[in-house]
RNA sequence: GCUGGCGUAGCUCAACUGGUAGAGCACCUGACUUGUAAUCAGGAGGUCGCGGGUUCGAGUCCCACCGCCAGCUCCA
């Protein structure tokens, strides 16, 4: 038989012959060059990742992706999560492997073992891996049918397999491949790297317990987090990056810094400090002021409800665990064997839609936006709470829009604008997802047609990236979030807005039309913020607590240098304040140095010294933080310093 | 809510295998009156998260509860 060649077309546009079957690790050293073959790590081959073992046995475009690609990066801690599974199972035979994939920053392997790992059980581990890693073994690949493959688990009593195989097998697959190294497999779709020698070093982080599957009902497995590098330079450099980030965690500056405090006795719910206080009103006058300059109106409604309206609102049924119920001492009296009448407000959504209903609308009243501030009760599983990301009790920039159906598009379109302002005056990145249609929904498929087109296109008229997450909208319509990632590269939802139908229908909503015939407007949920805690939290961490002058709680330190000029140093002070400058003055006992460090530390943006010169002039001399350090101080008139202060901190 | 870890002064931490709690910073008082990141001296401050138990004796061991942390579930 002659050999057949094939074409390999590589990115840049050239092509080259070679033998049909030719491995692309074989075909990459001798046709292109040994160094790449020595640093590839997988390839893609039309379109699809591969091993470098995929023969090439038919034209293909290739592309080779060596130890400086982000996808090979991926892949080896893919490899990694194997090199783990076979270590745990050769430390503790019996464990049971389940599943093991890459994420963002790592991977992790889920277990079935009688008891969890401890951190010397960990400590094996990592070495155990390492060992693996220095065995340099290959990576081999198979594939077998479905009959074999769960035999082959079966016999090795690798009951959760069994069950992903007849998963897989269920949804029509017919062939299974699966991954080998040394005497360690895994039934895997790859891709995978050439060996674990490729993987350059393991870092077990942590373990805990996660649910099969991720359902809370099912068997509770042990998870072990960890990650990989292709060098220890590599991982150096991460963890140190890591620790960094750690320094910026808000609950760590949230107490460095004076911010919030939290008390076991209301958990989950923040004491704000006069200078946190001061974050959170700046924060609440600004969206306020935005509000109102773009054709919302702000109204304050009740916190406490009969559970009649959480009965229409259907939170009653659905949503009843998270809420804060409140007895009714008459009905308890009365014998009534659940007298928890009332609820603490959850959301705005139900006042904001009795209040609408308060008088009869018009269509040229829409879109009517209504906002509101109001504080939030949620009982959220105790588990979940921490710091002022996750917490009970809260307050969201919240609005709702009442309007028609043909003026969404638009009604989206100016959120998001508004939006992209508040993050971008304060400079944080977010990323947009368009969730649609879930499985579970209200409504026809029309409805659901015209809601996620009138979404798209205020989507595509504002030019905005988002990525597309089918099926994840809420059941009663679909919904644009916008998430950002705190300092340890956690994402949370700040922003959204979503359609609703569901609610004007349960409400009863209408509006007077043009024909003069009721009609059903739709609502719009949207916000900003999301809750003022958790922008708070995020704030801080992407600040690193040095807040922009319009909102550090604190603007300006006053230090003098001999207590001979502390009267003058009390009257600009009040001079400041008068202005609306946040400003303090420490007159306590102490060197001048000891408090510019100390108004340092507390990254105040202006520290101002005074001494004999600055009382003879009326000047101050100014010390800007984080500023170069040969423009570190000036000395200026106190009028010229004012009015710079009065000038930096307008709303952006 | 689930799994694991943790809980000592306002903060950060120490206290050998159970022998009866200590430091730095912060705080208070006094001295110093100083020119841009820590002046010196003295003082006060803790029923070791809470409640039981084991023990001659518990911060150290056991149990239950509360809270915090990581992850899971859920979610702004």
């Amino acid at each position: 038989m002659s050999e057949a060649s094939v074409t390999v077309t590589l990115p840049d546009g050239s092509q080259k012959q070679t033998a049909a079957g030719t491995p692309i690790g074989d075909f990459v050293r001798d046709s292109i060059g040994a160094g790449l073959a020595k640093a590839a790590v997988l390839a893609r081959a039309n379109g699809a990742f591969v091993d470098l073992s995929q023969k090439l046995d038919r034209d293909t475009k290739l592309e080779i992706f060596t130890t400086k690609a982000p996808e090979a990066l991926e892949t080896i801690r893919h490899d990694a999560a194997h090199i783990v599974a076979d270590a745990v199972q050769r430390l503790f035979p019996g464990t049971q492997v389940t599943i093991g994939p890459s994420i963002e920053n790592g991977f992790y392997y889920d277990f079935d073992r009688g008891q969890p790992f401890t951190e010397e059980d960990l400590a094996k581990i990592e070495v155990e891996a390492n060992r693996i890693i220095a065995a340099d073994i290959p990576f081999a690949r198979t594939e077998v049918s479905p009959d074999e493959a769960i035999k082959l688990f079966s016999d090795k009593g690798e009951k959760f397999k069994v069950e992903i195989i007849q998963d897989i097998v269920g949804k029509g697959a017919t062939v299974l491949s699966l991954y080998r190294h040394g005497d360690w497999i895994d039934f895997c779709e790859g891709p995978h790297g050439p060996s674990t020698g490729r993987v350059g070093v393991i870092k077990i982080l942590s373990s805990s317990a996660a649910y099969w599957r991720g359902d809370h009902r099912n068997k509770t497995l042990q998870r072990i987090y960890g990650t990989a590098f292709f060098d220890k330079k590599g991982l150096d450099a991460w963890l140190k990056q890591r620790e960094e980030a750690e320094k910026r965690d808000h609950r760590r500056l949230g107490k460095d810094l004076d911010l919030f405090h939290f008390h076991p006795f209301a958990p989950g719910s923040a004491f704000w400090t006069p200078k946190g206080t001061a974050i959170y009103t700046v924060l609440s006058s600004y969206m306020r002021h935005l509000a109102l300059s773009n054709g919302y109106v702000e109204i304050k409604t009740p916190l406490l409800y009969n559970k009649g309206l959480w009965e229409i609102s259907g939170h009653w049924g659905k949503y009843k665990e998270n809420m804060f119920l409140v007895e009714d001492s008459e009905a308890k009296a009365a014998g009534d064997p659940d007298p928890h009448h009332f609820s603490l407000k959850p959301m705005n959504c139900p006042s904001h839609h009795i209040y609408y209903s308060f008088r009869k609308q018009s269509y040229r009243d829409l879109p009517l936006r209504l906002h509101t501030q109001d504080v939030l009760h949620r009982n959220e599983a105790a588990g979940s709470l921490g710091g002022l990301t996750r917490v009970r009790q809260f307050a969201q920039d919240d609005a709702h829009i009442y309007c028609r159906e043909d003026q969404i598009a638009e009604e989206v379109k100016s959120f998001v604008k508004l939006l992209d302002h508040v993050y971008n005056a304060v400079g944080l990145k977010y990323s947009a997802k368009f969730a649609t249609r879930p499985p579970q929904r209200i409504g026809d498929d029309a409805m659901w047609d015209r809601a996620e087109g009138s979404l798209k296109a205020a989507l595509d008229a504002l030019g905005l990236a988002y990525e597309l997450k089918p099926g994840d909208g809420a059941f009663y319509g679909p919904k644009i979030d916008f998430d950002v990632s705190d300092s340890i590269g956690r994402k949370w939802q700040l922003g959204t807005v979503q359609l609703d139908y569901a609610a004007p229908e349960r409400f009863d909503l209408t509006y007077v039309g043009e024909d003069g015939k009721p009609h059903r407007p739709v609502v719009l949920h949207r916000a900003i913020y999301g809750s003022f805690e958790r922008f708070i939290a995020i704030l801080i961490e992407h600040f690193a607590g040095a807040f922009p002058v319009w909102l550090a709680p604190l603007q300006v330190a006053i230090v003098t240098v001999t207590d001979r000029v502390n009267d003058h140093a009390r009257k600009v002070m009040d001079r400041l304040a008068a202005v609306g400058v946040r400003v303090t003055f420490d007159d306590s006992n102490g060197t001048m140095q000891a408090k510019v460090r100390e108004a340092s530390l507390q990254k105040i943006p202006y520290t101002i010294v005074i001494g004999d010169k600055e009382v003879a002039s009326d000047s101050v001399s100014v010390r800007t933080f984080g500023a170069a350090e040969q423009q570190k101080m000036e000395t200026m008139p106190f009028d010229a310093f004012a009015e710079r202060l009065v000038r930096e901190a307008k709303y952006p």
